[in-house]
DNA sequence: ATTTAGCCATCCAAAATACGTATCGGTCCA
DNA sequence: TGGACCGATACGTATTTTGGATGGCTAAAT
């Protein structure tokens, strides 16, 4: 007893014939639209019927009718076959990439300028692929581009896993956040050495390690030596305190679209100037189909990246 | 060459597999829930995976996953697995005549009380009956019942033809409708001696032949002869001039319920006190499931109609 | 490093299923 | 009453599906 011998589910074979015959109401031509013969496409709505223990169709040797209940089936099947139709066109879709669905980290610094450009990029470019956005600091993205969180990373270097593919996206000049009053403001334009033995707001060496150690190595190169006031790891946090009028920050561009009350920018010359880089990163063997089409998105960013370096 | 060396189209069987594997992550484990072993099962995927030519599922030696394609699929193939089992729950209770729908067709007259009132019980004892109404007139309805445009029709005696079976539904009494004024209006109950040579507004035969041929067989056998002021075939229009003040007229109780200003009720004694009838008929070899439901609730309404003519 | 166990793919013969041809039975029309 | 039409059935054939055996591969155990 192999337990086929009476089978409670129909299969879709039967619905297209069923659909064939109640829209022509003849068991002929229906059978010559589904490329076939009249006697198995008998056969087909026979199982039909006694799968579901409903006759669909009245059938004298003269006319075929629906029944009630027939009626009420083919609208089903019509329904379902429908569906089959436009799920494989979907998936079809998804395999290809040219729909599906990124899943994207991001540092609070890279969400104030580049994020808002790559996302407007991507709806004009690639509008059916779907963006899932994640903020996390660098090491959190790396931690889940391991483990498939994320599919990409908006992250800082230095990014060292062999698993990785990475881009450079961003190269951003660092700007002085300086409080209202501050006697710098008459230049339009600062030096590292205006910052020596002047109160500066640092970065927290564990939290923003990278900002850290960039600004660290500048002001070695230079031989300047601020008087660290105080160490966070949060942008907006720091301009906070700038506003409050406790020193000075030194912070990429894009920060300037916070617009806090009181804080103003001026341009530092650095070497190189444009020390803040953003890369892009995701799993080489990443099989996420719509990877390759919000990767060109990336790809043109690093074109512009290189060309402003230039 | 039968023309069948590439389907384009997956089978329901592919899809149970694909949602079993796809749920199990293990062939083996997927193919014991189907009732099968694990070769034809990897061989159904294979298959599916070929008609969409998108690989579903990563499978190594060591694990199975999904790809996102797979993902995507997955959501699709249970929602059409779902749709399967409701088509055939849905069309089934169609076929048993737990549900469905009923083709009323019903005379002016009847849509006063007695359509209101069954209605009501349909609610209560059939709610999955759905009922859609047509008005129509009683040779209207006989035609309808013929090409099967309604189901059951709710109309006038006689009905002759033999395809047709009929129970009565309703025996109402008349009623006389008396313009504000009428000296009759001062007797609690009326005689049909009291309109004879009296303005009466009365039935056209061709528009309404029941009510008209039988006022005129009540007043034939009781030697009355009103004055026909003014034929119609409409009951409220009826009313309308009623209401004018150009005479009475003779309207079965149920029209009561269309409360025109000025317009006064009074009981008539008859001989059979019951005169209006109302018949439900429909073709005895009607095949709709839901039709034994509906009658069910026609013949309550039968006992009660053969209750009050005791 | 080698062995072992687990897992999916492939191969192949057997079983199940679907198909097509021929034919039957019934209805409608001439 | 005979012919045309139509769906159901019978039956031999072709195709598909199935299950057991086997192979190849990987991760874990020894």
């Amino acid at each position: 007893m192999t337990g086929a011998s009476f089978w409670s589910q129909f299969e879709l074979r039967q619905l297209r014939c069923f659909v064939a015959a109640a829209e022509e109401l003849h068991f002929g031509r229906a059978a010559a639209r589904m490329n076939m013969t009249q006697p198995p496409l008998s056969r087909q709505i026979q199982l039909l019927e006694h799968v579901l223990g409903v006759k669909l169709l009245d059938r004298t040797s003269r006319a075929v009718k629906l029944t009630p209940a027939g009626r009420v089936f083919l609208l089903e099947a019509r329904r379902i076959l429908r569906l089959t139709e436009s799920a494989a066109l979907a998936t079809r879709r998804i395999a290809s990439g040219e729909a599906g669905t990124i899943t994207l980290g991001f540092t609070a610094a890279s969400g104030y300028s580049f994020l808002p450009r790559l996302l407007l990029q991507r709806a004009s470019h690639a509008p059916n692929i779907d963006v899932a956005l994640k903020e996390m600091v660098s090491s959190e993205q790396v931690e889940s581009l391991l483990t498939g969180r994320i599919d990409v990373g908006l992250l800082r270097p230095p990014i060292t896993r062999g698993e990785f593919t990475t881009i450079k996206v961003a190269s951003e000049r660092l700007v002085a956040a300086l409080p209202f009053g501050d006697r710098r403001l008459g230049n339009a334009s600062l030096r590292l050495a205006d910052f020596d033995r002047q109160p500066l707001i640092m970065y927290a060496p564990d939290g923003a390690r990278y900002f850290h150690d960039m600004l660290a190595a500048l002001f070695e190169a230079e031989g300047v030596t601020p008087i660290t006031i105080q160490s966070l790891s949060q942008i907006h946090s720091m301009l906070a305190l700038v506003r409050a009028g406790i020193g000075a920050a030194l912070v990429p561009e894009a920060a300037m679209s916070l617009h806090f009350d009181d804080v103003h920018f001026r341009a530092i010359e650095t070497n190189p100037p444009r020390p803040v880089e953003l890369f892009a990163a995701w799993r080489t063997d990443n099989d996420n189909p719509a990877l390759a089409g919000f990767l060109d998105l990336l790809r043109q960013d690093e074109q512009d990246a290189v060309a402003a370096s230039d």
